[in-house]
RNA sequence: GCCGAGAUGGCGGAGUGGACAAUCGCACCAGACUGUAAAUCUGGCGGCCGAAAGGCCUGCUUAGGUUCGAAUCCUAAUCUCGGCA
């Protein structure tokens, strides 16, 4: 992997650049559509591709769990598994085993996190399983993503402190074991780059800890992780104003879960962000969400965002937006995507994410080609003021 | 025409003397969605006032009646469904 920069915006830290990868290039900054378990639910690679999207990230535990490592060492990598031809990145899982069973009664019953590894029960048939920063480097090495992360235990902020330094504690070292563990596995196969995971939260000193420990372990990219990254626009400043003026040229920087629509998107690429993913750009879009950009009526305080199953669109002739390029606008009424998605069908799921994961394409194309001409500050400005 | 069953909120359907403005489901309305256990989840849903707690009014086909009290019991009417002619 190499990550070449093309132009920096004089007057922020955004920036365009390149990352060559063994199976492709994808043009920073940029957006990773999800496809957790090798699937972007609702597309198959065609629609993915001509949305707009140049790489696709796969989660290590969904797909540890199924179909299991064993599987797609048949197929050689995810990438033949589901037939995707352009750049891949994996999720470590460790987010995963760590915080996908708070929302049910079964926490702490469910997973143990010791210094060795997760110990965690299968969401799907309640198997005990293990994944430590060496097995998560082994199953992401048969993933066979270009570029994979580092496993590592986020904090919450509504943790105590005691047990969110214990966390950051642990990352150091997962982290460290998962950088060594990558190096003997680069030996064979095609190249994977990795990144290191800064942690710290809104904590200046230890996120620049974190960071310094990233860069100089050897990590081919720095990501960032945890909730103050996620939704929140304000808390994603933050947290990124937290290291932001200390991200090396030479490094892809990727958000983990980055949310907040358009409005994070921007927050995001001028703190340096190069590629990042979001689940909920893709989720929405099948419960209705959709986004629009500013000429047809976005704007910070609708999130950029309507709902296509409100009444009001039964029956619409047109499009959602005359603008819009997407496969979707471009052949089928707002009334019909209001009827699909009213009526559960399987289209709405389709032509519903095709619509939200062109829009955010398109909308890092835009910021992009702004940066390249200078005029960043004037495309933000037009979207967010 | 006779016999039988029934009529509850936009719809389906509970409740069969007081805890009922009325379980629940659908529909509808509003909201949420971070490295996806999410085609998911949350809230509202007779009217009026209130941020809420709560208060007032109207209400279980219609008209009477019994009762301290009726969606629930009685009488009649109307309508619907099933069976027989």
């Amino acid at each position: 992997m190499k990550f070449k920069l093309v132009k920096k915006d004089k007057k922020t830290k955004a920036r365009a650049g390149v990352i060559h990868t063994p199976h492709g290039d994808i043009k920073t900054p940029a957006f990773s559509v999800v496809g957790t378990k090798a699937s972007v639910k609702g597309l198959d690679p065609i629609d993915i591709k001509n949305a707009g999207s140049e790489v696709v990230l796969a989660n290590t535990y969904h797909l540890y769990l199924r179909p299991g490592v064993e599987i797609i060492k048949k197929y050689g990598s995810i990438r033949e598994f589901m037939n995707w031809q352009g750049p891949t990145i994996t999720d470590s899982g460790g987010y995963q085993v760590s915080y996908l069973w708070t929302r049910g009664e079964e926490v702490g019953q469910s997973v143990k996190i010791t210094d060795h590894g997760a110990r965690f029960r299968s969401h799907i048939d309640g198997a005990l399983h293990e994944i430590t920063p060496e097995k998560s480097m082994q199953i992401q090495k048969v993933l066979g993503a270009d570029i994979i992360m580092a496993f590592d235990q986020p904090i919450k902020l509504a943790n105590s402190v005691r047990k969110n330094n214990e966390s950051l504690r642990r990352t150091f070292d997962w982290e460290e074991r998962s950088f060594r563990e990558w190096q003997k596995l680069q030996e064979t196969g095609d190249y994977q780059a990795l990144y290191g995971i800064v942690h710290g939260g809104l904590d200046k000193k230890t996120r620049k800890s974190f960071l310094d420990f990233v860069l100089s372990t050897g990590f081919d990219g720095i990501a960032f992780g945890d909730e103050t990254i996620g939704a929140d626009p304000a808390m994603t400043k933050k947290g990124l104003d937290t290291v932001s003026d200390y991200l090396p040229d030479d490094k892809p920087v990727h958000a983990l879960g980055l949310g907040g629509g358009p409005e994070g998107i921007f927050v995001a690429v001028e703190r340096g962000v190069d590629t990042f993913d979001n689940t909920g750009i893709t989720r929405m879009a099948r419960s209705g969400i959709l986004f629009i950009n500013p000429e047809d009526g976005g704007t910070i305080q609708n999130k950029f965002r309507i709902s296509i199953i409100k009444s009001k669109y039964r029956g619409q002739t047109t499009p959602i937006s005359k603008n819009c390029n997407c496969y979707s606008c471009k052949n089928f009424s707002a009334g019909y995507m209001h009827h699909l998605t009213v009526n559960g069908e399987p289209l709405a799921a389709r032509l519903n994410t095709i619509h939200n994961v062109f829009f955010v394409n398109s909308l890092m194309n835009k910021i992009r080609d702004s940066i390249e001409k200078g005029d960043f500050t004037s495309l933000k400005k037009s979207w967010l003021s």
